[in-house]
DNA sequence: TTTCACAGGCGTCAGCGGTA
DNA sequence: TACCGCTGACGCCTGTGAAA
């Protein structure tokens, strides 16, 4: 069987993929589910070429990637005969205009009208399985951007706003576009809209803050020992309430990341049935 | 009941990056 | 350049469950 013949398996990620690393962790699954969706749409196209070197193509990557992290893992050498190149009659899909890849290697593809796509390393080219598109016209909160989110499983398109100033550069836009993303899939999975608050950031000073008088106005060191106290102790509280904040935060995007790892998980083993199941139907009968 | 290990939360400090 | 917010790191405190 073709399959044997070319070193493939298929299996599910396990538990010996990971560092530990949660964030790893939903990568490689992404990573995984990215490829079974390429390979599944083959096998539903009936070309066994394009199968063949596609599998190859996504198999090498995952195992080449995962043996420079993990032990064990032994790596498949290039083919250049095969692989160098586009190969002919390989799948083409619209390229986008155009493509970022961050610091973490993530690449992030925009596409005419404003569609964000978000891939991982190790998936092949630009196929991503989330797409964002960001606007800003309609009615949304002024100076605020609509953010519309779309997975291929998601029964529909849910929508939110983003403050316009949540909106930064480089990698925190990746950051923020994968909190969301996060999000939404457990928005999806679920069925609801969880409530989710972007806060913005407070100018109003704690009750029982006063305001000290400026530096020009004091004159005696125990005036200016009275304004240091009152600053240290006003950065303090500050401060104390930004750590409280920042531990919050931290904990519901572990959650939104376990959440996402187990719809992930339920996901890729829906894939690996479907595709063991055309494998069946698509394998020689002499084999 | 007491002791101990562990987890989780909190306050603080230090360092980094953004901003005026 | 000073200021500010965010966040990792550290130490402390408290609650909890298991073992003696």
């Amino acid at each position: 069987m073709w399959w044997h013949q070319h070193n493939l398996c298929f299996r599910h990620p396990i538990e010996e993929d990971y560092s530990g690393d949660l964030e790893e962790k939903v990568n490689i699954i992404i990573m995984y589910q990215t490829d079974l969706s390429i390979i599944l749409s083959c096998f539903k196209s009936h070309s066994n070429i394009l199968i063949i070197s596609v599998v190859k193509l996504c198999f090498r990557k995952i195992l080449n990637e995962l043996s420079s992290d993990v032990p064990g893992v032994p790596k498949i050498e290039e083919e250049k005969s095969e692989e160098e190149g586009t190969p002919p009659n390989i799948a083409t899909m619209a390229v986008p205009t155009s493509i970022y890849q961050t610091s973490t290697g993530q690449y992030i593809a925009i596409a005419q009208g404003g569609t964000i796509q978000i891939s991982n390393p190790g998936s092949d080219g630009v196929q991503g399985l989330q797409a964002l598109t960001m606007t800003n016209s309609g009615a949304p909160p002024p100076g605020a951007t609509i953010v519309q989110y779309a997975a291929q499983s998601a029964d529909g398109t849910q929508q939110f706003f983003v403050p316009g100033s949540q909106v930064v550069v480089q990698d925190q836009v990746v950051n923020c576009l994968y909190k969301l993303v996060a999000f939404c899939f457990i928005a999806a999975a679920t069925g609801d809209m969880p409530t989710y608050q972007i806060r913005a950031p407070t100018t109003a000073l704690p009750q029982g803050v006063v305001m000290a008088a400026s530096p020009g106005s004091l004159h005696s060191p125990q005036q200016l020992a009275e304004e240091a106290t009152r600053k240290r102790e006003l950065r303090l509280m500050k401060n104390r309430e930004a750590a409280k904040e920042c531990r919050r935060r931290k904990k519901e995007y572990v959650k939104c990341l376990e959440s996402r790892v187990a719809v992930l998980e339920v996901q890729n083993k829906k894939l690996i049935e479907e595709l063991e199941t055309l494998k069946d139907i698509c394998s020689p009968k002499t084999d």
